[in-house]
Order: structure tokens, then C-alpha cells, then sequence
DNA sequence: TCAATAATAGTAATTGTTACTATTATTATA
DNA sequence: TATAATAATAGTAACAATTACTATTATTGA
């Protein structure tokens, strides 16, 4: 295990993500901290979101092509939207994942631990049409 | 639409991803036409598989990191091995695909359509020890 | 057969991400 | 509290997967 060592930095970029209800990537936590944060590397980001899911404190989910965080670490299903790319959680009964796991494995020659549950759409900020001020 | 003419590239993308069980990259494709086709160019490979997706002939499936791309193209789950990074299909009942579909709808205030299940193991192949000659 | 033009090979450009390096910040100890 | 060891940073370069560009080649309808 690699020594760890505490930084405003991380400490930042944790509580950023604990506090956004969607699943930001890399860049978007970047921008969302550039204000309070102005020397703020985009390098930093990447390798500090690299320690949270190492030590278990946030899990990556593939998005359409970006890497999407997650705070939230037990696995469950997520929605991306088409229209503006944003990943939010979707809360179906929490046993679906491991009964979907235990159902395939039967059809499988070989192991199955992981189970990717990804839908995508149109999420509700997207469907409603703009505001016309 | 764009107008397509016919090419020997083409088909021969086409007929070599019919012809495999695993679903492989552009340039595991790539690699795998080289020895037949010596001038083949991996712009034409993508540029190709782009064009089979648009016409209905094949479908990407997002892999771990890499775009993977497979003939049959109705939707059904898939396995990626952790090992050999190879993706396999997973014949589950064929209705769980809809039926996921409808059971997430009322979870997500918004539209949903879409839905990949990627399971992620370890293939039959890494499973077995390495043969000692 | 041939002219119009889509497709190609080869290369350059983009994008998301990781690696490298000199400098700065953290922390355990004196 | 001061200090020495060293992890973390900012900034930049490198990287890998993919897309775009361009001069040349192949396909196809007349």
C-alpha cells in the first residue's frame, strides 16, 4: 500500500463529489473547483480521484466514452443521459445486482464478479423544454 | 443519409466480425486482416465499422476503456474477462433486456431506452492453468 | 470505356488520461 | 516551535484510442 498523506486538495475534491447528486468526470470536478481552487491541476483531479477509489471512498463508472465518480460505492444502476451526458443514480431494489449476478452465472464457462448496469436516456431537465424568458 | 458504394475493405471488416465468437476492437480487427490485406489502414477499419453501425450491420459495445464491436445487434448482455480484456456474449433469456427496461421506467423521472448489462469476469480460457510442454 | 465521385492509405489532429519533474505542503519528531 | 523527510502539487509532456484531412485509387452508372 502506497503512504497517504492528507491535502486540502483531496479533501476538496472528495467533498465536492459527495455533495453533486449527478457523477461528475474528471474535467467537471476540475471546472466546478477552478474557482475556489485557481492553481488547481487537472493532473491533481485525476490522481487524487485514482486514491479515493483505491481506498474505497469512491468507485469509477464508465460513461459514454469519459470516466464518470461516484461517492456512492456499493454497486447499483446509473443512467446516462443522451442529451447532456450527465450519470445520475438509479434506485432500483438493492438486491437486483447481486440476483442478476447469481442468475447469469449459470451461462457462463467461467467466473462472473461484476456487473455493469448502465441505462440511458433522456433524464427530466433535458425532456422539459426551455424556459423562453 | 450518405450515399455508400461497395468496397473490398468493407466487406471483409464485415465478414470477419460475423465470423468471430468474441467481439473484438478496431484494432484487434485490424491486426487480424493485416495478413490478408498487407496495405489495410486502421483509419479505414473504424471509418468501416462506423459505417456498419449507422447501416444496422453491427453494434459498438463499450469494452473497458475501448470500443468493442459485434455482428449480432440486438440487445444482450456481455462479458468482459478481467484477464485477457476479451468480450463474449451472454445468452440470458432474451426477454431480460425489456423486461429490466420496464421494471427501471417509474425509478427515473425522464425517458428511458437504452440499457447495457456488462458483466466482467474471467473467461474459461484464463480460468485454466497454463499448459506445461 | 469512361467520367463522377466514394473509399482508401497514410498522416496529422483531438481527446481523455497518465507519467514526469522541479517546487511546495504536510507531518512526525526533536 | 523549528526542522527534516518526503508525499502531494502545478505544469507540462507523453500516451492511447479515435477522428479528421488529403492526395490517390477503386467502384459504378451511363
Amino acid at each position: 500500500m502506497k503512504p497517504v498523506r492528507r491535502s486540502q486538495q483531496r479533501d476538496a475534491i472528495h467533498k465536492e463529489l459527495q455533495m453533486r447528486r449527478d457523477h461528475p468526470t474528471a474535467d467537471e470536478l476540475y471546472f466546478a473547483l477552478k474557482d475556489h481552487w485557481p492553481a488547481l491541476s487537472l493532473g491533481t483531479v485525476y490522481r487524487n480521484l485514482g486514491q479515493l477509489c483505491e481506498a474505497g471512498l469512491a468507485q469509477r463508472v464508465p460513461g459514454n466514452g469519459v470516466e464518470h465518480f461516484d461517492a456512492t460505492v456499493h454497486p447499483h444502476p446509473h443512467v446516462v443521459c443522451h442529451c447532456c451526458g450527465r450519470m445520475f443514480d438509479l434506485h432500483l431494489p438493492s438486491e437486483l445486482h447481486t440476483e442478476l449476478l447469481k442468475q447469469a452465472e449459470p451461462f457462463f464457462e467461467g467466473k462472473l464478479d461484476e456487473l455493469l448496469l448502465r441505462y440511458g436516456g433522456i433524464c427530466a431537465a433535458c425532456a422539459k423544454p426551455a424556459a423562453t424568458p
